[in-house]
DNA sequence: GTGAAAGCGCTAACAC
DNA sequence: GTGTTAGCGCTTTCAC
């Protein structure tokens, strides 16, 4: 028998294994999703005639009957940065496992594409919306608290959770690499950082970091914003124009370790002793940060585990769980080396 | 008029603002997916309802009937790897202008579950696919054959293509590698790259490599095979274990500038000197291979424009187009650099 | 240019 | 434990 025989359309449905099983199409559903609730025997005959029709379960069709579709929706500033990589990776794997499909998308650090994007994904009826950060527009914001199904923020922690938040604090990492840089008696200091409206969280590092200092009784750190993505080429020119501005430095925070690996190559290419001259921290502890030279210190995150813990976050809301944590602190670990 | 007072679930349909513009739901739906189909005043009329009583098209039940969702599915051996993340990016960002959901999923390099994430992803009645490379098991090659939409495979195009093959050859690449080695004396070569039947188009790079330098009459190169992710730890192992082999080499071909930096530092650590004493060459052209000591031999590869012009094939079939190129080659670059 | 009606394939009540 | 039935929200002929 080919599957032409069975209907017009090329798809095999749930009917057709049903009329070939003997059964009702109601038994075959169940044998798909509720097994315990079908006998032994039934079962066996049905998954056996499946397999032998190659039948796939429509998804779109069960989704609409259930109002939900067994998708999460994410929404990430950049697919290309390394770091919500590693998180979306760590997600999607633990998502698949739940037989959830991941619906990704970016907004290029751009929260009026948030809105966007997150109207689009709301069509689709998601099981759950996965978003970066917590800074987000009013609309956004309307749409996330009116949304009909668990939302998760990650990556930042330093808002008041609109309903699930999982990461750290961007803040408290800036203070951290600010009283690491005091303690060891540095004391005219600048940040390296994007633009700021561009990154809220290199933003909220930099408060942390230029606050603490103040606090502390020290001068104002100077900021550097770059207008583009991190480059080691943005780091160097950071570092260069922070050098022939005439005030001396003598400890620089990078908002991560690319633009601090282009500040370590000027600074050899200027002949600047790091850390004896200038000493150097950046964030996200890369790959090649402890095999440069000198090795780097800087800011180890929970990249892998902000996925994980988000994947179980929304199994256990899905099934069934109405509450849980709703703020969850992975934190940060500030791993010194001898860049400073 | 509050949203409840239209239905009883909270969910605003094109019955409810047909209803309230006082047309037919017919009318609705023309509106959104034929303006043309429909008066300019009706059209007007039905837009500002909508837009009043916050209609958003139910998308499952619009795929439902079409039989077809505007989803493609996208399969890529890890998120993590830069090189795809930048592929899909930007394939991300130009399926969105489209208006079309990108599903993704990672096998993470093995091909096993590829199969499982291809069922997964055709439940939901793709508009199209696109997976990673050309070496499929026999099932997953079955599965795409059978498909009932547009598939591109890209990132390789070594084999003929199933449909339609974005890429460069990796073989290719290979090849023109040994060609730089030999053509600047080196004689005695290695390639280092990751566990080849975990990683096909290493494999293949690594075959072009050594074919060529035995067909120009040289010495058969020699392999290491790390078992691992690429990281620079890895490839400082393998510059040491080349070094202490006994053997002298004097050129090593890395499958990507990850494991090159690693080389590189291992080399600097040994006092030994690149390129004089040894010459070598990376793959991927990253963000610092330009930057490093000595600055990196590399290859650049067209990331970005895979996924451009994937999203480019896809939305000419998509309206209707049938055929088009099925292979489509954008190359690489040999970037020379002091390395190598 | 617009409406009426059928149905995409599945699931959850509800009967038996 | 299994079948019957109705309907999720949209699109799309086919009439008018």
């Amino acid at each position: 028998m080919s599957k032409q025989d069975l209907n017009e359309s090329g798809r095999v449905r749930m009917e057709d294994v049903a009329a070939i099983a003997g059964v009702s199409p109601a038994t075959v559903s169940r044998v798909f999703s509720a097994p315990d609730k079908v006998s032994e025997a039934t079962r066996a005959n049905v998954i056996s005639t499946a397999n032998r029709l190659g039948f796939h379960p429509n998804r779109l069709a069960g989704s609409l009957r259930n109002s939900k579709a067994k998708i999460v929706g994410v929404i990430v500033p950049s697919l290309a940065n390394s770091f919500f990589a590693q998180t979306l990776q760590s997600l999607s794997q633990s998502l698949e496992a739940l037989q959830y499909g991941v619906m990704v998308c970016s907004h290029d650090y751009n929260l009026e594409r948030e809105e966007h994007l997150l109207k689009m994904l709301f069509e689709w009826s998601p099981s759950a919306v996965v978003v970066t950060g917590t800074a987000h527009t009013r609309k956004s914001m309307r749409l996330l608290l009116e949304a009909a199904c668990p939302i998760v923020e990650i990556w930042d922690l330093d808002e008041n959770p609109l309903d699930t938040v999982i990461g750290f604090s961007n803040r408290d990492v800036g203070v951290a690499v600010a009283h690491h840089f005091w303690n060891s008696g540095r004391r005219s200091l600048a940040f390296v950082g994007r633009s700021l409206d561009r990154d809220q969280r290199g933003a909220a590092r930099c408060a942390g970091f230029i606050d603490t200092i103040e606090q502390l009784g020290g001068k104002r750190p100077g900021v550097i914003a770059l207008p583009d993505q991190s480059t080691s080429a943005g780091g160097a020119d950071a570092f260069s124009s922070l050098v022939e501005s005439g005030v001396p430095i003598d400890g620089i925070a990078f908002s991560n370790d690319i633009l601090a690996l282009g500040g370590l190559f000027e600074a050899q290419r200027r002949g600047i002793v790091v850390p004896d001259d200038i000493s150097v921290v950046g964030y996200g502890d890369l790959d090649f940060s402890a095999r440069i030279y000198p090795a780097l210190t800087t800011v180890r995150l929970p990249q892998r585990q902000i996925g994980e813990c988000t994947a179980d976050a929304l199994s256990s809301r899905f099934s069934g769980a109405l509450s849980g944590e709703r703020r969850i602190d992975l934190g940060f670990e500030l791993i010194v080396r001898a860049s400073g």
